[in-house]
DNA sequence: GTCATCAGC
DNA sequence: CACGCTGATGACA
């Protein structure tokens, strides 16, 4: 993968400098900005800025956005995970050793460093190629996956208790296309793919606390028609904007919030006279609860699962968490008993007002696998 | 040491 | 100004 990523920055580097009729540092955010704006004086969207979203609004200006983007694609994938991931294998033991932080996340997440093993490529398919590279470790093993579907959704439906949210989930609804139907103001069955990929950014979004203006941005729309969606979302589901309302008179009486196990974040801005910083404290208050409740589930299974796996004296190893999702690799006698009992203990390890769904795979690397 | 950028959830 | 939580990399001061 290095070699052909290599030829590719290659021919792009080449490209980029016949375009900028100069050459210079392309990783140089301060270079690129004065050959963007000053030498051939491209507008300005968001300052000097050079990021990506930045960059793909001008691609319709000039040539040479487009090569930056792919540029920086394959500079970052070579970089960081290509060339660098294969210098981590440990000599004695053959495998790549991350640390899982326990006390650096302030929603009492886990993190993970050195290397990063949370942030691994999945989201384009040639980036993805990456993951075909972890495999298990010994002959006849395989690697199972397992994930957490939409959990922190169906922890701010509990929350929340919004009867709408709450029924969905209980009936099996596609959570994405019920909240469309009801923005989109048509039947659940018209719902087309457009209108279920906006409906999922309002989703998360609205967890992040994102108002209009960023909401706009992501979807690429007007911000009265984001304006529109939000009040539109909340007349849907009522619970959430009372869930929302509580959590911020939490905030701002006890200074704190707090995860379903009792885990508190300090939250000292939720009544400052400084708009900006009230309403950064707003949205970190509001998502705490829910992300910091995500992983104390996970938590609570990942020591189910091993406690179990110790007691049947299995040989399978748990070896890798992302967040809301596990990863083991196991010797093939162990596939049917485990596959069982990973996705009882995580649909069970915490009792809900609604369902937990856990979706798995088993293959061959990691790839295969999620 | 800080910032911008971009990889993940 | 403008979406929560992270970590790695490279540039720059």
């Amino acid at each position: 993968m290095s070699s052909e990523i290599d030829t590719k920055l290659e021919g792009l580097i080449t490209s980029i400098y016949k375009l900028s009729g100069t050459e210079f540092n392309i990783n140089s955010t301060q270079q690129l900005a004065n050959i963007l704006f000053d030498i051939l004086e491209l507008p300005q969207i968001k300052k000097r800025s050079t990021a990506e979203n930045v960059l793909k609004q001008l691609q319709e200006h000039h040539e040479l956005p487009k090569r930056i983007l792919e540029y920086r694609k394959y500079n970052k994938l070579k970089n960081t995970y290509v060339d660098a991931l294969p210098e981590l294998i440990n000599e004695k033991t053959g495998r790549i050793h991350t640390t899982f932080n326990q006390t650096i996340a302030a929603t009492g997440r886990l993190s993970s460093t050195n290397p990063n093993f949370q942030n691994i490529p999945i989201r384009t398919d040639e980036a993805r190629e990456i993951r075909k590279s972890f495999r298990a470790q010994k002959d006849g093993w395989k690697i199972f996956s397992a994930d957490y579907s939409q959990v922190e959704l169906r922890i701010m439906a509990h929350f929340s208790r919004d009867k709408g949210l709450i029924a969905a989930f209980q009936n099996g609804e596609d959570i994405h296309s019920r909240t469309a139907s009801h923005v989109f103001n048509v039947p659940i069955d018209l719902v087309l793919p457009e209108m279920r990929r906006t409906a999922k950014v309002v989703n998360f979004g609205i967890m992040y606390g994102a108002g209009p203006f960023r909401m706009s941005q992501e979807l690429g729309i007007p911000r009265k028609e984001a304006v529109a969606i939000i009040e539109s979302y909340f007349e849907q589901y009522p619970g959430i904007q009372n869930y929302i309302d509580t959590t911020l008179e939490k905030a701002r009486n006890k200074k704190y919030v707090e995860t379903i196990l009792g885990r508190r974040r300090p939250v000292w801005d939720a009544d400052s006279d400084n708009g900006l910083r009230r309403k950064t404290a707003e949205r970190m208050a509001i998502n705490m609860p829910i992300q910091g409740s995500a992983a104390e589930m996970i938590k609570l299974a990942m020591i189910a699962i091993q406690k179990e796996m110790i007691k049947r004296g299995m040989k399978t190893k748990l070896i890798l968490q992302i967040h809301d999702e596990l990863l083991f690799e196991f010797p093939n006698d162990e596939e049917e008993i485990l596959v069982k009992l990973v996705v009882d203990k995580m649909e069970n390890a915490m009792e809900l007002s609604v369902p937990i769904i856990v979706d798995h795979g088993i293959g061959e690397t990691w790839y295969d696998a999620h």
